[in-house]
DNA sequence: CGTCTATTTGAATGTACTCAAAAGCGGTGG
DNA sequence: CCACCGCTTTTGAGTACATTCAAATAGACG
């Protein structure tokens, strides 16, 4: 069988037999979308957990006072979603769109329930996707609390060289929490 | 069966049966440990994951400068770890202490790869587990970088009020990322 | 009671934001 | 292909937020 990116995403944690893979892909759907839109809008309830097959996103929150933050960008091979509305189907926190023309496979909130319930190594695939998440968020808070803007943004273009190709200068502020004239206020040193 | 702390915990999420349930105990261990007992330092391989039956215990990161930040405080009924260095096995980012007495029970890494494979519902157990945890430090990101100190000392206030009777300010401000000083001077406002 | 640490206070300094304006850059339509 | 428009980036001045350092006060604990 040929296995897409997300067979092979998916094959890093767990093994499927071919049966299982076609279960798994007759669950999941896959759509192209152009550039700069929005897949979910802050305060939707979010159905659906996305993986980028292709293209570039932004997850974001803009908050009462109008501010704002960016809390993650996913290029391919990643998966991404608004977690908390996702897990708990409440509002959401975050909206998400495209940075550039897009194909992402996503699987329905219902699907993955029944995905679990069908096929178990799925609990572990994703206990394991939510484990690298946790530390990974976790490391970021600690940076957060812990260095300076300017070697955090040094972290974040060593990381993420990938990332930094596709986003803007004011994203990039916007992801470390600060000004986009603070941060063109950085570079100049 | 006498169902403690632990198990309860874990009934939230999934259901066992008595002869899982001895199982999963036979591979616990318990333990007491005295007020500001280190149970992790920084370096070293973290090998087990940590269940608070009773107290309360800090995670913090020293950095190169010797700034020390805390990265959470656990109360009883939270589970606790280096995760970075408990699923990757690499010297942990993090020391834990005990704030005061306190009783932990915890399960070995190698125990807990065998628990997995004995009892896959524990796959399901823990993808729970990290996918609240994940979502945690992600909004807990969003506070760091998009609203202000005084805010986020507030709203830790009303989030974790349990705790908040059991540190100390300087080790709030730790939390936070910000000075004693500066969290002494935003009290006085 | 004495010691050690936490907390408060204040002055001086550095970090980051706000606001406003200019310069740069990319996409679109003529 | 060029001119224009809108958005991003830069620059700078003024202000607000946060740290450093030092010293005084208050609490915790043996």
């Amino acid at each position: 069988m040929f296995d897409s990116l997300i067979l092979k995403n998916i094959q890093k944690h767990i093994s499927l037999s071919d049966s299982e893979k076609a279960d798994f892909l007759a669950m999941l759907k896959i759509k192209d979308f152009p550039k700069k839109e929005f897949i979910l809008q802050q305060g939707q309830i979010c159905k659906k957990l996305y993986f980028v097959e292709k293209g570039s996103l932004r997850s974001f929150n803009i908050n009462e006072a109008g501010k704002e933050s960016t809390i993650m960008f996913a290029v391919q091979d990643w998966w991404l979603t608004d977690m908390y509305s996702f897990v708990n189907q409440k509002p959401a926190v975050l909206s998400i769109e495209t940075l550039e023309p897009s194909c992402l496979a996503y699987l329905h909130f219902d699907a993955l329930e029944k995905l679990y319930i069908k096929i178990p190594k799925f609990e572990k695939f994703f206990r394991i996707i939510f484990q690298n998440a946790y530390v990974r968020e976790q490391l970021r808070v600690l940076d957060n609390i812990s260095i300076s803007t300017e070697q955090r943004y040094n972290r974040f273009l060593n990381k993420y060289p990938h990332i930094v190709e596709k986003v803007s200068q004011k994203q990039i502020a916007s992801y470390l929490g600060v000004t986009p004239e603070f941060l063109s206020s950085i570079k100049k040193n």
